[in-house]
DNA sequence: TATTGTTATACTCTATAACTATA
DNA sequence: TATAGTTATAGAGTATAACAATA
């Protein structure tokens, strides 16, 4: 990727620059991965969350997605509109909604994984499984820090 | 950051999850750590790799940056209204124009690298130099791939 | 005809503030 | 008063198409 006529000062050396470049080429095939564009990562690691933590609160989705309120509302919506996600009125606390799959969510969410998986193996697809395994555990460090 | 109570289904098992979590917080804190919010890391690299390989043409910078001709229009135009950057035609092609960096370019750039640098060792601060140079291949082969 | 760069335009994403309804 | 969620709105960033100048 990198021309070599040409000279990329820091850039090389930066670790920022390094990630940025990755997760774009991620991001960029994300979509026709899935054989839909709209699905976007943050759209399909909140179905994600919400398929493995069934009854989750509006805020605690946007606090673990790192959203505000009016973005966690959107993606939401999102899913809701495709029949993938319905939200039930909580009856203790009638302000919040608890959020679900719906049968059709599941499934879809189900084929949605298997592509998901498929793609990111292709990203890695150039890593060992050694490799992986400590890029994967230096992101973490990173990001849990 | 992984809140114990939360499930997270495939989430943590996916390497482009972790790139996005990773570059979301090398984005967030860059404008801070340079002490102008409006410069981001695609406006520092563009700075960066004008005054590594002066002379250069727009179209050379967008393919590099991964850009469109108006977002590179529009990220020179950032620069050369802060008087960092000059258009000088090209004598010899004059559809195009050769990019350079002002002096009072070259004084912002060596203050802002000294700043990413620092910003840079912070992100990665948790790691080891033995990680940091492994993190750096992984990353390198996957977008050179 | 093809290419460099600009302008016009639209679309997505994100962020803030103001609102409602509940607590 | 404070919190959960929505709506309104505006700002970035990005993408496409149409254009002017030049090759």
């Amino acid at each position: 990727m990198f021309d070599p006529s040409l000279e990329y000062g820091l850039l090389p050396s930066l670790t920022g620059f390094a990630l940025r470049r990755a997760s774009l080429l991620d991001f960029g095939g994300f979509g026709d991965a899935l054989g839909d564009r709209s699905i976007t990562p943050l759209r399909y690691s909140l179905l994600e969350v919400v398929g493995a933590n069934p009854g989750l609160q509006q805020v605690q989705l946007a606090d673990f997605l790192r959203l505000t309120k009016p973005a966690a509302t959107l993606a939401i919506d999102f899913w809701e509109s495709r029949e993938c996600i319905s939200r039930r009125k909580d009856a203790r606390d009638r302000r919040s909604y608890g959020i679900y799959l719906t049968e059709s969510g599941k499934r879809t969410l189900a084929k949605l994984q298997r592509r998901v998986v498929e793609h990111d193996q292709n990203l890695a697809s150039c890593l060992t499984e050694t490799e992986l395994r400590s890029l994967r555990g230096c992101l973490k460090k990173i990001y849990d820090n």
